[in-house]
DNA sequence: TTGTGTTTTACGACCTCC
DNA sequence: GGAGGTCGTAAAACACAA
């Protein structure tokens, strides 16, 4: 370890113990004056304190100051200037790096209100798509009922038109195979569907194809 | 140990408000 | 015009797998 790399060290320890300290004492290091608001940005070289050149380092904040921070945030997003003279005096900061991490929060914070937004609308547009499919599927069984209904339709009224033709005195010889054909409710049997409801159904007559409702 | 991805601190440019 | 805001980004600090 090079007497450069020892004084990094002990400032680290210092900026971790003593914030304050090491606060007041880096600008005095860097023979810098008070912080402009538009500091030029530190070339890599510099940042690391090479050669001498400057002693500006990145440090991170201590987790109690991050903490009075967060506080003092959720109290209020934004930071008027007495406010932040306070806290950077009572935190050992400079008022700048309390200005810049309400800057920095407020950015995080909407970040995740937007990431929270996202996840929302995201999980609606998926109970939509859910509620679309079983629609769809619901509109699907109606289709296939109205189909089997209509079949059922079309095969009476073929029937009832059979009937008519053998009730005529041209056609007499048909009348018996006409009546044989007809079911009375008494040949009916009765049956479960699926939802439970009573079917009524003739198994000779309607070949347990045609069914109609009990109660209809 | 090192490469890599993420988070945190800091800055510059630009905008808005008083 | 100055103070403080957002936005985009650089770079240090950190976490962690290989």
């Amino acid at each position: 370890m090079n007497n450069q790399n020892v004084d990094d060290h002990n400032l680290l320890l210092i900026s971790q113990l003593y914030p304050d300290v090491y606060t007041s004492l880096v600008p005095q290091q860097a023979g810098e004056a008070k912080p402009a608001r538009r500091r030029k940005r530190k070339s890599k070289s510099a940042a690391v304190g090479e050669g001498g050149n400057g002693w500006f380092r990145k440090r991170k904040l201590s987790d109690e100051q991050v903490r009075m921070l967060e506080i003092s945030f959720e109290d209020d997003h934004k930071l008027e200037s007495e406010r932040k003279d306070r806290l950077a005096s009572e935190l050992g900061l400079d008022p700048r790096q309390v200005a810049v991490w309400f800057q920095n929060r407020r950015a995080r914070w909407k970040n995740k209100r937007v990431e929270d937004e996202y996840t929302k609308l995201k999980n609606a547009y998926e109970n939509v798509v859910v509620d679309r499919c079983r629609l769809d599927s619901e509109v699907l069984q109606l289709k296939e009922q109205l189909y089997e209904a209509e079949r059922e339709i079309q095969s009476l009224a073929q029937r009832v038109e059979g009937t008519l033709i053998s009730n005529s005195p041209i056609s007499s010889s048909v009348t018996v195979e006409a009546n044989q054909a007809t079911p009375f409710f008494g040949d009916y049997d009765i049956c479960v569907d699926g939802d439970g409801d009573n079917l009524l159904y003739s198994p000779d007559y309607f070949d347990g194809l045609e069914w109609m409702s009990q109660f209809m």
